[in-house]
DNA sequence: CGACTAATGGAACTGGAGTACCGTTATGAC
DNA sequence: GTCATAACGGTACTCCAGTTCCATTAGTCG
C-alpha cells in the first residue's frame, strides 16, 4: 500500500488548532455545558461534521485540548530559598487561577475530568508534569539541608496547590495572593516540621 | 383570599424526597452529564412533568440536593489535642471522599457547581456550615495555647480538607488514610508555625 | 505536474430531551 | 363531610443536537 498513511499536515493541524482555541473560549466563558460541539465548530470557522467526527463529544475534546495544554511548558524561576522558590510557584497557580479566562477554564477542565475516564487521565497527566516541573526546587532544598531527608518533594508541591483550588473549586474563597503566600509559607513550615517525610512507625 | 398559600404537606415533601435521592443516586453513578431529568423521574416514581416543573434544569436540582445536604450535620468527635481533633476530621474526610457513592456524587457536585451560579452558591453554603462545625477544634487549641493567638480556625480546617479534594479532583492520587493523616499533620505544623496567623508587614 | 485518497464540509434526516396542555389527585380550610 | 385549589401525571407536540450520506478540497507521492 503506498498510499496508507496518516496525514499529520497543514490544514489538519490547522482545524485542530482551530477548534481546540474556540474549545477552550466556550469553556472559558460558559463553562462545560456550554461547550457544544456545533457552536464549537461555528467558531472555529469549521464544518460541523468534522468536529463530530475527529472528536465525537465534549468529553474527547476536552482531553484533546488538555493534552495541548500538557505539551507547553512554562518557564520556573529560581530565587535561591524555598520559600522564594514556592511563593513563585504558588503566585503563578494564584494568578492563573484569578484570572477570569483561565480560572473558569480550569473549573470546565476538571468538571469534564469528573465526568469521563480518558479526560480525568488527561488532567491527571497535566498536572503530573506540572508538579515535576516544579519538585526539583524541594528536592534542592533537601540537599541544601533546609528539608529533612526523605521529604517527598512532589507532595511538597501538591501542598502549595491544594489550598488555591479549594478556594476556587469548594469554599469559594477568593484566590488571591494573601492565600497563595500563605500557602506557600504553611507548606515549608509544614515540610520543615518534617511533615512530608518518609512514615514513622 | 382564603385559601391562597403554599402546601408543604406530606405529598409534595414526599415527592422531593423521591426525586432528591434519584438525583444523587445517579450523579453518584454517572457523574453529571448522566443527570438526566426523566431519568431521575423514572427512578423516583414520579411523573416527568414534574421534575420540568419544579426543579427545571440538572443545576437547580442539584442546587437543592446541596441544601439537604447542608441541613443534615454529622456529629464532632472530642478527643483533646489539636492533632487528634484535625485527624479525625481528615479521616472523616477522607472516608467520605474514597466511597464509591459519595466520592463520585461530591465530584459531581463539584462539577455541577462549576456550571451554575446559584449551585456554586449552595455549595459555598454547604462547606461554610461544615468548615464552621470544626473551627471551634481550632479556637479550643489557641485558648489551650497549643497555637499562637490570632490564628485563623476556620483556614486550618480548611487546610486539612484542602489536600483530600486536591487529589480528588485534580492530581488522581488515591484518597486514603495515610493522606488524610498526613493532612492534618501538616496543617499542625503550618498552624504552629503561625502560617495561619494574623499577616504581618 | 498529475494521480490518489485522507480529510473536510454541506444538506437532509432522525431520535429524544424539553414543553404545552389539560384532566386527575390529594391537601387544607371551614 | 364538602369545597376550592395547589400540585401531580399522562399525552401529544416541538425543536435541535447528533448522525448519515455524498460531493468537494487539499495534502502526499511518484
Amino acid at each position: 500500500m503506498t498510499h496508507d498513511m496518516v496525514r499529520p499536515g497543514g490544514r489538519t493541524a490547522r482545524v485542530r488548532e482551530a477548534v481546540l482555541r474556540a474549545a477552550g473560549d466556550l469553556l472559558a466563558e460558559g463553562g462545560l455545558d456550554h461547550l457544544d460541539l456545533g457552536e464549537v465548530a461555528r467558531r472555529a470557522e469549521v464544518g460541523r461534521t468534522t468536529v463530530y467526527r475527529r472528536w465525537g463529544t465534549p468529553a474527547v475534546l476536552v482531553a484533546d485540548l488538555l493534552a495541548e495544554m500538557a505539551e507547553t511548558s512554562l518557564p520556573r524561576t529560581e530565587t535561591g530559598s524555598l520559600l522564594g522558590d514556592l511563593t513563585a510557584n504558588a503566585r503563578l497557580v494564584q494568578r492563573t487561577l484569578a484570572d477570569p479566562r483561565q480560572g473558569a477554564l480550569f473549573k470546565a477542565l476538571i468538571a469534564a475530568a469528573t465526568c469521563d475516564a480518558r479526560t480525568a487521565e488527561a488532567l491527571h497527566r497535566f498536572y503530573e508534569i506540572r508538579i515535576d516541573e516544579w519538585a526539583p526546587c524541594v528536592a534542592a532544598a533537601v540537599e541544601r539541608g533546609e528539608l529533612p531527608a526523605g521529604t517527598d518533594a512532589r507532595e511538597v508541591v501538591r501542598a502549595v496547590s491544594a489550598p488555591l483550588y479549594y478556594r476556587l473549586l469548594a469554599s469559594g474563597d477568593p484566590v488571591d495572593e494573601a492565600a497563595a503566600d500563605r500557602a506557600a509559607r504553611a507548606a515549608v513550615a509544614a515540610a520543615t516540621a518534617g511533615a512530608y517525610g518518609p512514615t514513622r512507625c
